[in-house]
DNA sequence: CGCTTAACCAATAGCCGATTGGTCAAGCCA
DNA sequence: TGGCTTGACCAATCGGCTATTGGTTAAGCG
C-alpha cells in the first residue's frame, strides 16, 4: 500500500471526525500536510481524489473548500468582447435570435406585438442611425422578451450586450440617416407578421434570414475597413 | 450672462476643437477648470447640462467620458436565477444546445474531441452522483467549447450558470451512484459520434433528443417533490 | 444672492506584499 | 528504476494602502 493511498485515507478520516458544513474552507496545503503528517504530494493526491468526487473544489490563491464550485457569477463582459470577433457574434445571433422568434409566435402577448409595432413604425421614421438602431434594439429586445422566458431574455441581453460592445469599436456611419426603403424594415414586418399569426416556423425563417443579411452587410463593412 | 454659461460654451468649443472618439476619457474636473480658466462649480454645471443631453457620462473615482454610459457588466446572476423556473431553464437548454452541437461538429478539433471521450468514460466510470455530474457537465462544456466561439462558449456558460443555480436546491439522491445503464451514457456517445463524424444535423438532432429526455426527468422529479 | 474656494466624502483604480493552489526539478530511498 | 520527498518557483487571488476623481458641503466674499 502507498504512501499516497494513505494520505488519502487520513485525509477521508480528518473530513470525517470534524462534521464540517458545505463550503467550508480547509486549511491551506501546508498546513494540512504538517497536520496529518503527510507530504505535500500525497496530500494533493487525495485532494485531487476527493475533487473528482466532487467532495471538494480548488481555487489558485483562494484555498480548498468542501461542496460544489460556486457559479461564477463575475462573468466579465469585456474578456468575452476582447477575445471575440464580429463573425462570432454574428454567427451567435443566428444561432439564437431565430429560436427566440419561433418561441415569440408561440407565447407572445398582445402587448408585445403592439409594441412590435410601434417598434418598426419608429425605425421606419427615425432620421438618425442612431435613432434608428435604439429601436432595432427595442424590436429584438421585444422578440425575446415575447418569448415568456426570463433565461432565454437574459441571455439575448447579454448577447446584445457584447454585440453593441464589439461593434461599438466600428467608425460611425456618416451624417446621412437610414433609407426609408431600408432592407431591414421588410424583414422586421415579415418577422413581426408571423409572430402574430402565431407560424412559429415562419417567425424562425424570417428571423434567421435577417440576420443573416444583416450579418453579410456587416462583415461586408468590416471587411472593407479591413482593406483601407 | 451668467459665468456658468460661459463655461458651458467653453466647454462645448474645448470638445469641438479637438474631434475626440467615443469612449475616450476627458480631463479630471480639477485639471479642466484650470485649462479653461473657469471655477470648478461652473464647470460641473456645464458637464451636468452635457449629461443630460447624453454627450457625456461620469462615474465617482473613474473619471468623466464621451458617449454613451457602458451597459451594466455586473450581471447579477441571483437576479436571473430568482424569477425562473427549472422549466425555464430546460426550455432554454432545448433551443441552445442543440445549435452548439451542430456548431461543434463543424469545428471540433481533435482535442476537443478527446477531451469528449475522456468525460464520456469517467461519467461512465463514475461511481457517484455528483462526480457523474462533473464528467457531465464537463462534456457539455467541451462540446460548447468546440464551436470554437467565443461567444457561444459565453452564452453557454450563463446557461449553465443559471442552470446549477436554479437545481441547486434540489435534495441529493441517495448514496447509490448512477447505473452504468444510465440513458445519458448511450445519448452522450450518440452526440460524441456524429461531431466526430462532422455530422451537423444529426449531431443536433442527438444533443436535442438528449436534453428533451433529461428535461422531462428533471420535470418528473421536479413535480414529483411538489406533491410531497 | 451668486460665485469662488477649500475641504471633505465615497467610489474607483493601481500598487505591493502575503497567501495559496499548481507545477517542476533535483535529490533521496527502497 | 520508480515512487516519494523536498524545495523552489509560478500564477492567481486577497487584503491593505495610497492616489485619484466625481459628488457634496460649508465658509468666505463681492
Amino acid at each position: 500500500m502507498s504512501e499516497s493511498a494513505g494520505a488519502l485515507t487520513q485525509l477521508r478520516a480528518w473530513l470525517a471526525q470534524r462534521e464540517l458544513g458545505e463550503n467550508t474552507r480547509l486549511p491551506p496545503e501546508r498546513e494540512l500536510c504538517a497536520l496529518l503528517g503527510v507530504s505535500r504530494g500525497d496530500l494533493r493526491k487525495g485532494l485531487e481524489i476527493l475533487e473528482r468526487e466532487g467532495v471538494i473544489w480548488r481555487r489558485v490563491g483562494k484555498g480548498t473548500f468542501l461542496g460544489i464550485p460556486p457559479a461564477d457569477e463575475t462573468w466579465s463582459l469585456s474578456s468575452t468582447v476582447e477575445r471575440s470577433s464580429p463573425a462570432e457574434v454574428m454567427r451567435a445571433r443566428i444561432k439564437l435570435e431565430p429560436a427566440l422568434a419561433f418561441e415569440a409566435a408561440l407565447h407572445a402577448t398582445k402587448a408585445h406585438l403592439e409594441e412590435m409595432r410601434r417598434c418598426i413604425n419608429a425605425g421606419q421614421a427615425a432620421t438618425t442611425w442612431r435613432e434608428y438602431e435604439t429601436c432595432d434594439n427595442r424590436f429584438h429586445k421585444t422578440v425575446a422578451e415575447a418569448t415568456g422566458n426570463t433565461v432565454l431574455t437574459a441571455l439575448f441581453d447579454q448577447l446584445n450586450a457584447v454585440r453593441r460592445a464589439v461593434v461599438w469599436k466600428r467608425e460611425r456611419t456618416g451624417p446621412e440617416g437610414p433609407p426609408a426603403d431600408h432592407h431591414s424594415h421588410a424583414e422586421h414586418r415579415r418577422i413581426f407578421d408571423a409572430i402574430a399569426s402565431r407560424d412559429a416556423r415562419e417567425a424562425e425563417a424570417a428571423m434567421r434570414a435577417h440576420i443573416e443579411k444583416v450579418s453579410v452587410k456587416l462583415l461586408q463593412v468590416a471587411a472593407e475597413a479591413e482593406v483601407e
